[in-house]
DNA sequence: CGCTAAGCGAGACGGTACGTCAGGTCTTTTG
DNA sequence: CAAAAGACCTGACGTACCGTCTCGCTTAGCG
């Protein structure tokens, strides 16, 4: 699942190192200090308006504390919403809390294939060890995850929105590959990215060791030509 | 993290189809049936009988309806217990949930090591498949660990008593099996572990995608063997 | 106040007990069976059919429901109407409530002289101790007067259309027996309807105590012939 | 119903005139303002402490605000209690409100009995006059008789703690007259009531009219000697 | 063996958030 | 272009749990 990092960040293994942290959202700054509060009576305000101040409020306070501080009743407030708005719109706290992070990050998803199916691998799992390592966004999807296991909401609209199309983009890089003749033909694409990407989520949200590019490395080594003791052509 | 499943129930391949469910603590029940509701003023009770209780009511609680639902009031409520003696003894709702499960599991761990490591690993993956898929457990890892989450006494829990352990045993027989040179010395054991069960938590906890014992055949396969289009020995 | 009751069955005290139900106007359920639910876009309608409409949706809910349950809301959604409409031409809920209830009993007071003031007023009290006793409106009424403790506009609506024009009758009754000779030159007519309606008010709102007949007669002798121990001629 | 008025202003007519405005309840800024705010802790606080500031803050807000803005969200807040408090003691807002009120005005009921019935009336009847015309209280009880009809529990309240004794008080007076012989000895304490408090009441919550100590006295020259043309003792 | 104090059960307390409902006010859309 | 439609914010509702704390008792453990 979620291969392909959101965020987007680098492309090429050298930029890794230097890559800007996302930040949450820069746009989300400059709306809500320029349309910030002018209170206009009690009507209707367009819709389209007030669902962009929910989702921008969402993910600052979704960014700022992350889950357990991220409160339906809270998002109403800093947005200047009201709760049966978001209510309205929003069937949970799950469902927004998704809304509001995809909404502030929107990463534009791309798995370039360069021809050379190890090296775009090692490219991307770098830079997803990156996002969950070095940006807030880490710790975010993490919790995203976690609370997903008892909302279904959430559930539906992280496999929907982020793990699915992620998961996506990565098979048919590797299907491409196979195709070329560079992976066996009998592999499953699917069980070669829960064995990289899945295995970075373990740690983040299991066993909470350390999660290294040595470690997505040695991932990919393993998963490309075995750990059984026979000659390698290389690493 | 957690190689060896909680339950234990088959040691060879061939006894897993028929594994008896692990059914959510017998004792339990017979605990409860006979202890029940006999209000006996309010004075003082031995610390250990209403540990016991507690526990095993939270155990009840659990397994009937999931992290949601569990809540310290109605723990408090079936164990006959107060509130303040919960909290004089666990930390958040969290600590209380794990122990309650490990109160209600027990699992006595074992990595048997037959000398033939590829088949050691098979049963053992295959083992835990069945945990996740066919018992009540399944669901309720997963919910445990999505609360984990955002509490870090459950998160310490979870890591100390449950994944822990399990990823402990898995490592030492993947050593053992590179001592006997059928493993590549280079490997990292702990990295194989994300591998192998981290793929399926991948799928129980993110994308949601079928856990069959053929998908852990397959991770296997890829892990021994590799991705890559070369000549392979067996499966 | 409002000493001939509305919807006024019987003139004469014999025909009380065979008074027909009042119901909760007939003309409401015949109009809304006809001209019920084809939606018809968001256009505009011709006002009075509109409000029509509004009238005799509040007048259904309210004698289905009670002041309770009584609410702009739920009247706009009946009479298939906005709230905009609505809050257009009533200023308060109260204001159309009372304006509902007058829609449908549409009273044609009258306090027919009979030139024997102990009789038109015995006649007159028991109608409406029949009214407020016998009928849904009783309750209403006193929700209506309980309401308007808070609602200007309906206690301006009760006093000018409902308590008024009673009030109004019975004083002129009073005045023309006087002038006859039948009464006291020095009475004030409006108190003694305070003694007459007033006290079964009294009992409606706050004593709950009971409403009869006979406490109606009651009523009418102590006020005629005074309650001290003195020579009376009849009762 | 309530002939002997609460808060008890003035036995003996004379004193009417000059009477003091009952106010909010002296007592109650007393005690708010000794034992105000000392923040401590969140746990518990014995009962009688709490309900006693809960009880001060009904009153106040009651007697500020009335009916209207008197809610039980703002009830907890001045009170520094929660809401869940209040639910635990109070079925609803009424209920509260009347307790409040009660506790405020903590009205010693007398109806002394001087042996003349009719100076004691006039004497109880216009101190009533007065506390509904001139003190706060009027507006307040006509308010919270007006709630009581769509609040069973405000109406149930009302009548055993205020209608109730101040009835049974000028009944019982009644009767001791009657014995005396200086009443009629078929006479209806009750509806005497009625027709003496009630008919006050009428003006006070129905018509509107306003409510003299001439008002009262003619009231009490027309129950007394009746209203028919027919020679009289005096008034 | 009797007294004391440790410590449990009970449950009320101040809070926070929930999800709902109605009140009024305003913009949009339609006839 | 006027009026109906309907989405908006506000504020209160009544409920559920949280974690804290007071109280009444029982029983264990000390004298």
């Amino acid at each position: 699942m979620s291969p392909p990092s959101p965020e987007r960040e680098a492309q090429h293994p050298a930029a890794d190192s230097g890559g800007a942290p996302p930040a949450a959202s820069p746009k989300i700054a400059a709306h809500r200090a320029t349309a910030h509060r002018e209170p206009r009576g009690r009507g209707r305000r367009p819709a389209a308006e007030v669902r962009e101040d929910i989702l921008d409020a969402a993910a600052v306070l979704l960014f700022r504390e992350g889950m357990a501080g991220f409160t339906i009743e809270r998002v109403a407030a800093e947005a200047g919403a009201s709760k049966t708005t978001i209510y309205k719109w929003w069937p949970s706290k799950g469902a927004l809390a998704a809304d509001g992070y995809f909404h502030a990050t929107e990463a534009e998803l791309e798995f370039p294939d360069t021809g050379d199916i190890r090296a775009d691998l090692r490219s991307q799992l770098r830079s997803f060890v990156h996002l969950i390592t070095a940006t807030a966004a880490g710790r975010l999807i993490a919790e995203l995850i976690g609370h997903a296991q008892t909302d279904p909401d959430l559930a539906a609209a992280l496999q929907t929105r982020y793990a699915g199309p992620r998961l996506r983009l990565a098979v048919d890089a590797l299907n491409l590959a196979r195709e070329r003749g560079q992976l066996h033909p009998d592999i499953n694409p699917e069980s070669i990215v829960d064995q990289l990407w899945g295995a970075c989520y373990h740690r983040l949200l299991v066993t909470g060791l350390p999660i290294t590019e040595g470690f997505a490395d040695n991932l990919l080594a393993n998963v490309l030509h075995g750990i059984q003791d026979q000659p390698r052509n290389d690493v």
